[in-house]
DNA sequence: GACATACTCAACCATGTGGTTGAATATTGG
DNA sequence: CCAATATTCAACCACATGGTTGAGTATGTC
């Protein structure tokens, strides 16, 4: 669906929230943690997850007052096969034919 | 640079703009050819151009009071390449391996 | 029970976004 | 020259975003 993917590359635009996602790929952490790098504050960096969240690039599991985090890596899939249709543009030599795969995004 | 990787990632989280490059894949177009498919005003499309201009997702090259519009795709390599360091991810069985894999700090 | 910890919710602010309409600027064609 | 065409610029609106501070809600610890 293509909301989806419009909420996958809204949440990545923002250094933040990609910067989030390399640290949940080094392995879960609590919103504690996550928020431990980075000089805003803790609110602020909660709302980052929930962006994430509802993007579904990480799930929630909450552990008595804790919440444990760990990164959902499905949407990033679906970015890279929606670019991957433009692959054959990527080395600028501006294939003219090149326009034979094209459906609705 | 990072700023980059916002504004493409940016660019392409509204549907009518990837819609957009997905017009310009099959070939160079003018504002008002790319606007046709479009049920917004030619102003609204005109901004789109301007944001995936700025993101290096277009080039303009004017031609008269024609401005001739090609698909840029560098960004694109960027974002799949981002994307690409959490391949091992994707699949959501490795997810837990991988950070198992990674648990060094 | 009392207090600290982990987090979210709510309100606010400044700025950005996606859309509109209306006017301005260039260029082309009769 | 004049009119149509191609496109941007400017102002406006509603709403989203990224940040703040302050309060509220659980949960753990003494």
């Amino acid at each position: 669906m293509a909301a989806a993917l419009d909420r996958s590359f809204a949440a990545l635009s923002d250094p933040t929230r990609r910067a989030i996602v390399s640290r949940l790929a080094r392995g879960p952490a609590r919103v504690t943690d996550v928020a431990a790098r980075f000089p805003i504050s803790l609110n602020a960096v909660s709302k980052h997850l929930k962006v994430l969240e509802r993007a579904g690039l990480l799930r929630r599991r909450r552990a008595g007052r804790e919440h444990h985090l760990e990164l959902r890596a499905a949407p990033l899939r679906e970015i890279a096969r929606w670019t991957s249709r433009y692959e054959r543009f990527w080395n600028e030599k501006l294939d003219a034919l090149g326009a034979f795969l094209e459906e609705e995004n």
